[in-house]
DNA sequence: CCACGGAGTTTGGTACACCAAACACTGCGA
DNA sequence: TCGCAGTGTTTGGTGTACCAAACTCCGTGG
């Protein structure tokens, strides 16, 4: 099985915002992909490059990109990543949503995949009712945070 | 108070690794540095250079490098949240030792104070008996993960 | 006392991620 | 059809993190 591919932080930030404008708007165009990253537009084309060099993007100058079916795979696995730990530092570290978006972002890139999955399981445990109840009182929602 | 310093991700472990090598020798030395960290001892000698700049280590060449008060304070908060995460993966995640410490290193540059004593609550909310033991089985220690 | 070898530093070079400005393409309206 | 505004690309330059090799320092044995 194709081994899962090795990007560094920044080359995923990429194909996850490529993802995203692509559901969003069908393709991703480099200026969109600028502003979600709030980088520079020659910045991004470099990117693709980069992208399109491991099959990940189909890129050609001046028209907008989509991703490949590789890509599209290694994107929605990323997207997964971030997305369970968005939901475990919101749902269960309960802390505000924009923070938890914003931990997430910085730390999505080093997990590896057990440990997604364990945030996973995690997740599914306290979902519903009962056990998730059960600590949110022990827990607090809104308490104990100074802002120094 | 004296607002957190900002480092980037490598001076961190630099100040890290400094950290507990004076713990564990009494000094830093600069091969010592290197080999903790993997990398060359020039690389090393550069990021000492850029650390006394800020004035966390007390650097004079050739001889080994201590931490200042300041860079004690900010090490030992580093130290922390290295900890803090660690285990969490191994005592809440049951992740196996290396993995959680691997992923501890990856991740913990990334993370606000404010998610850090979030995870600290949470550690402390599950610490003892009784809840703990309710999800260790809920959740199982070696059991359900498919590989696929 | 001095030279020799290991520890540390300097210097020059690579790779990456980025920006800013100059340049190129393209589709729409006159 | 032609030009122009907006979108995209190229080019040149910055800062960071790193390595390898040349060089420097300094304590120890002869």
């Amino acid at each position: 099985m194709a081994r899962q591919v090795k990007l560094n932080a920044s080359a995923e930030d990429y194909l996850e915002a490529i993802f995203q404008l692509v559901a969003e708007d069908g393709a991703a165009r480099t200026g969109e992909i600028a502003r979600r990253l709030g980088v520079h537009k020659s910045t991004v084309t470099g990117a693709l490059h980069a992208l399109a060099d491991k099959g990940l993007v189909e890129y050609s100058p001046y028209s907008a990109s989509v991703l490949t079916d590789r890509g599209r795979r290694v994107a929605s696995e990323i997207v997964r990543r971030h997305d369970v730990l968005h939901r475990f530092l919101k749902d269960v570290l309960l802390l505000p949503d924009g923070l938890a978006e914003a931990n997430a972002c910085r730390i999505e890139h080093g997990l590896d995949r057990e440990v997604v999955d364990r945030l996973v399981a995690f997740l599914e445990s306290v979902a519903d009712g009962e056990a998730r109840e059960q600590w949110r009182d022990r827990f607090r929602p809104g308490g104990g945070k100074r802002a120094d």
